[in-house]
This record gives C-alpha cells, sequence and structure tokens, in this order.
DNA sequence: CCGCGGGCCTGAGAGC
DNA sequence: TGCTCTCAGGCCCGCG
C-alpha cells in the first residue's frame, strides 16, 4: 500500500484519536512483524500519554510523554482502523467484531479517547519499534532518509546535486529514500509522466555538466509536488489493501495516468500514445514512450 | 561507495 | 472447483 500519501492519509486518520490520549492498553498479538517486537515494546507503551503524531517519510512516529518515540512502518500491506472499542469488553480486553482477516490483526492499541486502534498486516512486512528521542539521529532505520519531498529544502537544485554522477536510471533514483524520502513505485511513475521524463533517462541528466540545474529537474519537483498533494487531499491510493482508518478507501488510483494502465491510451494532451510496461530494478515500470523523454 | 538482484511474507487473480 | 504460477504499493542485505 502505502507510499507517502497513504502513510499522510493514516497519519491524519489516527491524530484525532492519539494525540493527548494515554495508551491504556497495548498488545502485541505475536512475537514478530518483519522483526522481532523488542522485549520491553509494550511495556514501554502502556500507560503513556501520545504527545504529537508525526510522520517522516513512510514512517509514523508517535511521541510518547515518556521521551521514548514509537515508530511504525506500513511495509507493503500493513494498515490501521479505528473503532470503537465493546463495552462488554472486559478493560483489557479486545472484543469486538472480527474483520475478515482479522488473525492478521497483530497490535492493538485501546487509547483513552474511546478508540481501539488495530493494526493489520497481511504480509508483515511492517515493522514497530520504540526508541528514544535523544536517539533519533543515530536510529538506522531513519539514518540516510533523504529529504521529504514536500518539505522546503526540497527543490529542483537539490534533487539535481544529489542527482549529479549517478549513472543509474531516473526512476531508480527517485525510488532510492537517500535521495528523496517518501516515493514509492506508483508516484515515481506518476511524476515521472505528468513531467514528461523518460523512467530510463540517466538520473545524471537533471544537471549539466556545469552543475546548472535543468528544466527537467524543475519539471519533475513540480511535479512530484502536485502528484503526492493530490494523492493527499484524495485520501491515498487504494489498490489492494490501503484503506483510510475510518475503513474507507482512497481514491487517487481513478487519477493514475500511467501506472497500472498498460494498453492504455495516453492521456496527454494531443500525444496519442499507449501506455506500456517494462520491468526496471525488478518492479513494474508504467510509462508513454511518446511524450516520456 | 554504487547499483543490482534476491529474499522476506501472504493473498489475489489468471490460466489451465 | 482447485491447482499452479505470477505479481503486488517496501526495504534490508550481500554480491560484484
Amino acid at each position: 500500500m502505502p507510499e507517502l500519501p497513504e502513510v499522510e492519509t493514516v497519519r491524519r486518520g489516527l491524530q484525532p484519536v492519539m494525540e493527548g490520549a494515554k495508551i491504556l492498553v497495548a498488545e502485541a498479538r505475536r512475537p514478530d512483524l518483519r522483526f522481532p517486537f523488542q522485549p520491553d515494546f509494550v511495556a514501554r507503551l502502556k500507560g503513556q500519554v501520545v504527545t504529537g503524531l508525526g510522520r517522516r517519510a513512510k514512517y509514523l512516529m508517535a511521541d510518547l510523554a515518556s521521551g521514548d518515540v514509537l515508530l511504525m512502518h506500513l511495509g507493503m500491506s500493513g494498515s490501521f482502523r479505528v473503532i470503537k472499542p465493546d463495552n462488554e469488553a472486559a478493560p483489557g480486553e479486545f472484543h469486538y467484531p472480527r474483520a475478515k482477516d482479522s488473525t492478521h490483526d497483530h497490535v492493538l492499541f485501546r487509547m483513552s479517547s474511546g478508540a481501539d486502534i488495530i493494526f493489520n498486516d497481511p504480509r508483515r512486512f511492517g515493522y514497530m519499534k520504540v526508541i528514544a528521542r535523544s536517539a533519533l539521529d543515530e536510529e538506522p532505520l531513519l539514518r540516510g532518509l533523504g529529504p521529504e519531498p514536500l518539505g522546503n529544502e526540497f527543490d529542483a537544485a537539490m534533487l539535481a546535486r544529489s542527482c549529479a554522477g549517478k549513472t543509474t536510471s531516473l526512476k531508480a533514483a527517485l525510488l532510492d529514500q537517500r535521495v528523496v524520502a517518501g516515493l514509492g513505485n506508483i508516484y515515481v511513475c506518476e511524476a515521472l509522466h505528468r513531467s514528461h521524463l523518460s523512467p530510463r533517462r540517466i538520473a545524471a541528466t537533471l544537471s549539466t555538466k556545469k552543475g546548472e540545474t535543468t528544466d527537467h529537474a524543475k519539471r519533475l519537483v513540480g511535479a512530484i509536488h502536485t502528484v503526492l498533494n493530490d494523492a493527499i487531499k484524495a485520501g491515498g491510493s487504494s489498490l489492494r489493501d490501503h484503506r483510510q482508518t475510518s475503513g474507507e478507501l482512497g481514491y487517487f488510483q481513478h487519477s493514475f495516468k500511467v501506472y497500472d494502465r498498460e494498453g492504455e491510451k495516453c492521456s496527454t494532451p494531443r500525444c496519442g500514445g499507449t501506455v506500456k510496461r517494462f520491468t526496471q530494478n525488478g518492479r513494474s515500470t508504467f510509462w508513454c514512450p511518446k511524450c516520456q523523454k
């Protein structure tokens, strides 16, 4: 599911029930997700007030009054849903009508705001980890993450600079979280199409030999901003797993120009090309060879 | 250091 | 209906 717009959608759904609320009960229903849970995972959450819920790239970060931070990553198939606790359940017990795939409900929180928060992740590529806020800078999961694509410091000059000398494709460079943090396969394909740049273009061509930022880089950054902002407004893209915390689907998938649209006519005005698909670094790339150069 | 491919998991969908 | 195969929105790791 989750690239930046989906994670941001989830953050906005969780914020009202988490911020300012205490974690009354925390439960991990299996020993691991992608990684084993820390032995003190539950203990460090229980009784803590969540003072803020933020996002860094594709990570959700819940600040706790203890000085810890709960890092949460949705992997490929993770989702959160927020429901009202069953009043008949014992206080420490999660007793709600079971959803179809509740076998994959792995982590549960009961909040003092009157919400139960359930993390479901069939493929278990997601993970959670509690770290001290003071150790955030040394956290291996976060170290090396590039700039936020919607942040102030991310602009054409910066992108061109970090792609300078890169012999790899533009597609691979944009998927590299060290270059820019938060894009995934869908939004890279969509941003490249909207900026009329080929996914096969060499990344280094975003700047000239003299180090000047090209118009290509400017177009690309503009397209990244537009596509991410539009996707957030739409509640993200729901292909199979992504849900808003209310259970509603996102609807940006209806605005895809190329992703999952192989064989369709290119939507660029007067282009007349056809959307093609090929494999790049082991992943599907969708693009229009006619208008993306 | 860089770029690439394999692997981690489960489930959905296609084809037979 | 049911089997097998392919593929999926992410990212870590080891190899050359």
